[in-house]
DNA sequence: GGTTTCAATTGATACCGTATCGAATGAGTG
DNA sequence: CACTCATTCGATACGGTATCAATTGAAACC
């Protein structure tokens, strides 16, 4: 059956099904648990008029303050040109203004306005119930134990020497 | 506008950062980690000359075997248009044939091939020593943990209730 | 002061999803 | 048995979005 598996000639192939025990089995599964994830979020975000690459940004705000575009393309791991769509639209929506540096003129530090902060509690509150519904699947602590799995895995330790560095830049 | 103002009441604030408790922590986490995932096996593919979408079609084919397009839309969550140019990209390859199928002539049955057979499996043996990095991180025991959680996450039961079946046809 | 470096923007390109069209099958009808 | 109609699959065309390269303006550096 698919019980021999000589180490180094044959690896379980991959079959993306639960019980999937080959290499690609972890990228399978996240992939599945993403897509699931961002349709509730997508959907959750939607009656407030934004998608996910909005709030991806307005969380940075939130946390950072005021954040030039640079920073924010490193911490969304988007590209500089997606940011300045993003922000464009914040700014056409009043979530958001681009401000002037007194110090260097060429950068434009982004800052969350007060209806954007309004906003971005009110997708909170619309959010908690449709997280509640996701891992409904789950025992009791599994959310939280899966919580703290992803993030040793999505966060590793020494993950600073990245080609164009993505991680929170202070 | 400060940000570390948790609420007694509200649920905590999003931050995209290791410990972050709000309703999208588990959507931003999973994000990460598929991208981080995605990244790794997408270059495990590239001396093959292949991408993910098109192994995603693989391993359809190679678990299945011969598929209608239709199915293999359903299968991969991608829409007919995708699939096409995918089959297309295998066919030039050589890695799949579009087969007529007897009963319908509408429909066209997708087969892997020899070669197609050989790349999969050297797909896996390349796949191997990158996801052994990926989980380099954390401790003896926690992937399969890991794998255990998402699988019952992005798997959730009440799939067989469902009126049309959308993936998971055997 | 001239050169180099960096940030922001712009433009071009490729990709993905949606809408539409043509072909083919099966059911229904005379 | 011939014809029509509705459904379905495959293929194509279009619009939106993201990704990558090139430009402009400002600041740092020698």
């Amino acid at each position: 059956m698919t019980a021999d598996v000589p180490p180094g000639t044959a690896a379980p192939r991959a079959t993306d099904r639960p019980g999937d025990q080959s290499p690609f089995a972890l990228g399978l599964l996240l992939r599945r648990a993403h897509w699931r994830a961002q349709t509730v979020m997508t959907e959750a975000l939607r009656p407030l008029g934004i998608e996910l690459r909005h709030f991806s940004v307005l969380i940075v705000l939130v946390n950072q303050g005021p954040t030039v575009q640079r920073d924010l393309a490193a911490a969304t791991g988007t590209d500089k040109a997606g940011v300045m769509r993003v922000v464009d639209d914040l700014e056409r929506k009043g979530l958001a203004v681009r401000k002037a540096v007194p110090g260097d003129r060429r950068v434009r530090a982004v800052e969350i306005t007060a209806q954007g902060m309004e906003l971005f509690d009110m997708a909170h509150a619309a959010a908690e119930p449709q997280v509640g519904r996701l891992v409904a699947g789950l025992r009791a602590g599994e959310a939280e134990q899966l919580t703290d799995l992803l993030t040793r895995f999505a966060h590793p330790a020494g993950e600073s020497a990245r080609p164009a560095g993505e991680e929170d830049a202070v």
